[in-house]
RNA sequence: GCCGAUGUAGCUCAACGGUAGAGCAACUGACUUGUAAUCAGUAGGUUGCCAGUUCGAUUCUGGCCAUCGGCUCCA
């Protein structure tokens, strides 16, 4: 007779056997939800746990993110299952959840490709409806990996072998067995709404030195509803992407004879003119000074700043061709962090000249990997609003001050509720004292608490030369992309020896500080553009107002009214075309135009426009001089 | 760079081992228009590039280039 336990569920005590399984426990006294897992003490396990000792035993509902969380964890294992029993020879490697969804990487004979997905999907929901019950097995760890090795999957018994603990768990359903910690649905049957989304390459363990192996992405709900409703979002998404908005908005183009080299059209020159204009304008607030440097440097200048060692690869190098050997003598700059040290070396500096802030738009180039090459977001040629400040140590805490307080004014005004900030700390390859690296995060730390900020810490993600505060921004498709950066710099103010006088006629050396508030143009216009869906600010729209005629008859009135809102300092056009109004008005919607303005006969008679706002339903009816004050009070953003 | 996929008219896409077709855009004309597509006509392509197989390649094969989804890297 087993002992009796006192076990809490739904906020009654209830009387039980000890062993009693989580899963009879919440069938009976639980809330007849049929839950997928269980919690108990607070831990998250499978409904077949026994329960031994007193406890407070919960219901985990598919539906609650623990919930997903299993049912897409145990997806991927049906996954893995279907797979190798396709494809024999197929290994296992991981398979981890992730944000949407869930990967799983093999080491098959043959990479996977879209085609199989189809064959694998089927054979999961045979394997679904075929009901196997999912068993936890736990084993010594050295039994374990003789049972992998013994099945030839060699991966598994590496990850073991990495495990500490003694014991391990496995799960095993069918015929069918991986090592897992779980927890996992109780049978397959749960697994209902789940698809397939693409193959990649990934290398195993993310190092590129180690094999490739083929990774299958997929996701899961609760659902069926919900996983439509998930991939509906995901073709909304698709909509919104800023490759397919720059074609239709006629913004910039790509052309295969500068890969990753946008070309910006008028429109987006304008935008891109338009934010660099408006960080201008915070500049002379913020008590920046804008430099211009040059663009290509003898080498000398990357072995001084350390590049030549660091970032050679990414760097595109060149010659004036007078060298005899023909050596690539030169190298374009892919940052502007050097040219700035050879400014502030060019004159002799107190300590009354600090903080020197130096910001310079110039145009970088970088030599990125082909195959990184993603639109806007990643290229190889690029602005930043980019700054280096020169300060003293003790100057460095209202840098940070005023730096954080720039990017939450910028932020802020262009409507980016949802802004990320993490803290990149000391990595293992490390210049400087750890304590002085401690203090410098939490200065960093501190700072970025004092505006307010919530922010995760980045561990080891500081650069080699000090730690920094990263910010990221989401695309339209919820990728993380870093727009802002504030970084401390302990080195290059060491490589070139920049020096200063103190107060005490003494040298020192000043601290420098990287920072972008944007970041990089083309990345932020990228983001700018999914985030905003192409409905730009009023400021930043290439495009302000388009005057619709109805007629010939009002031809003259139209071009009149385009005429005087241009001379008012806006950017209009008229749309004069033979064309019907509901055509005008469609192309107006499409190229996202704020105000369209409806010019008849009957506004003609009366001097006035029928204002038409976009993605507007109602149309206005005012004076000419009533739109241009209506313009007027469009807010700028500083 | 690596793995997988894709590349046909300005754009979105069809088709096919026997030298390519639609819609939109462009151009011309008619219509004179009231808030998301008026009608008709015309023109537009060495099917990404280079080889190979074949009587014949845009189609099959290989290489290269670019792009897309990832990995790696990173703003």
């Amino acid at each position: 007779m087993s002992p009796e336990i006192q076990v809490t569920v739904g906020g009654s005590v209830h009387v039980a056997r000890a062993g009693i399984t989580a899963g009879e426990l919440l069938k009976l006294y639980g809330d007849g939800v049929r839950p997928i897992a269980a919690r108990v003490n607070g831990q998250v396990v499978d409904l077949s746990r026994r329960i031994e000792t007193d406890a407070r035993v919960e219901p985990v509902a598919a539906d609650s993110p623990e919930g997903v969380d299993i049912l897409r964890h145990s997806t991927a294992h049906l996954m893995a299952q279907a797979v190798q029993a396709l494809y024999p020879g197929t290994q296992v490697t991981i398979g981890p959840t992730i944000e949407d969804g869930f990967y799983y990487d093999f080491a098959p004979p043959r990479p996977f490709t879209v085609e199989d997905l189809p064959k694998i999907e089927a054979k999961m929901r045979e394997l679904a409806r075929a009901d196997l019950k999912v068993e936890r097995i736990e084993m010594d760890r050295d039994q374990a990996i003789a049972l992998f090795d013994s099945m030839n999957e060699k991966y598994k018994v590496e990850i073991i072998r990495g495990i500490p603990e003694d014991r391990v768990s496995l799960y095993r359903q069918g015929d069918w067995i991986d090592l897992c910690r779980g927890p996992h649905v109780p049978s397959t049957r749960y697994l209902k709404a789940f698809k397939l989304t693409s193959v990649a390459g990934a290398y195993w363990r993310g190092d590129e030195r180690n094999a490739m192996l083929s990774r299958i992405y997929g996701t899961a709900f609760p659902s069926t509803e919900e996983l439509e409703e998930h991939l509906r979002l995901l073709e909304m998404a698709r909509a919104r992407d800023h490759r397919k908005l720059g074609r239709e908005m006629e913004l910039f183009f790509f052309d295969p004879i500068a890969p990753g080299s946008p070309f910006f059209l008028p429109k987006g020159a304008l935008i891109y003119n338009q934010l660099i204009e408006y960080i201008r304008r915070l500049y002379r607030r913020y008590g920046f000074q804008e430099v211009i440097t040059p663009q290509i440097f003898k080498n000398q200048l990357w072995r001084t700043s350390g590049h030549w060692d660091m970032f050679r690869e990414n760097m595109f190098l060149t010659t004036d061709g007078e060298n005899a050997s023909g050596e690539l003598d030169y190298g374009v700059k892919p940052m502007n962090c050097p040219s700035h040290c050879v400014m502030y070396r060019s004159e002799k500096r107190s300590y009354r000249d600090l903080p020197i802030r130096f910001a310079d738009f110039g145009r970088l180039h970088r030599a990125e990997r082909s195959g990184t090459l993603h639109g806007l977001t990643r290229v190889r040629a690029m602005s930043q609003d980019d700054a280096h400040i020169f300060c003293t140590e003790e100057q460095i805490a209202g840098e940070i001050d005023l730096n954080l307080q720039m990017v939450r004014e910028v932020y802020q005004t262009l409507g980016f509720g949802d802004i990320e900030l993490k803290l990149g700390t000391m990595p293992e390859k490390h210049l400087g004292l750890e304590q002085d690296w401690h203090q410098r995060e939490e200065l960093l730390a501190v700072a970025m608490r004092r505006h307010g900020f919530k922010f995760e810490i980045n561990p080891g993600e500081g650069a080699f030369y000090g730690p920094k505060i990263e910010i990221y921004v989401p695309d339209a498709l919820k990728r993380k992309w870093q727009v802002a950066t504030i970084q401390l710099d302990f080195n290059m103010p060491e490589r070139f020896e920049l020096e200063y006088t103190a107060s005490a006629g003494t040298e020192a050396r000043p601290v420098m500080i990287h920072r972008a508030v944007l970041g990089t143009l083309e990345r932020f216009i990228g983001v700018l553009l999914e985030h905003t869906g192409g409905i730009l600010p009023f400021w930043l729209a290439p495009e302000q107002v388009r005057v619709l005629s109805l007629s010939e008859k009002v031809e003259g009135y139209a071009a009149e009214i385009a005429q005087v809102i241009s001379a008012a300092g806006f950017r209009a056009r008229a749309d004069l075309r033979n064309e019907k109004l509901g055509f005008k008005v469609r192309e107006a919607e499409l190229a996202r135009i704020p105000y369209m303005a409806v010019v008849g006969e009957r506004e003609a008679a009366s001097r006035g426009v029928s204002l038409r706002r976009l993605r507007g339903e109602k149309s206005q009816t005012l004076t000419l001089e009533g739109f241009v004050d209506l313009l007027k009070a469009e807010p700028l953003p500083c």
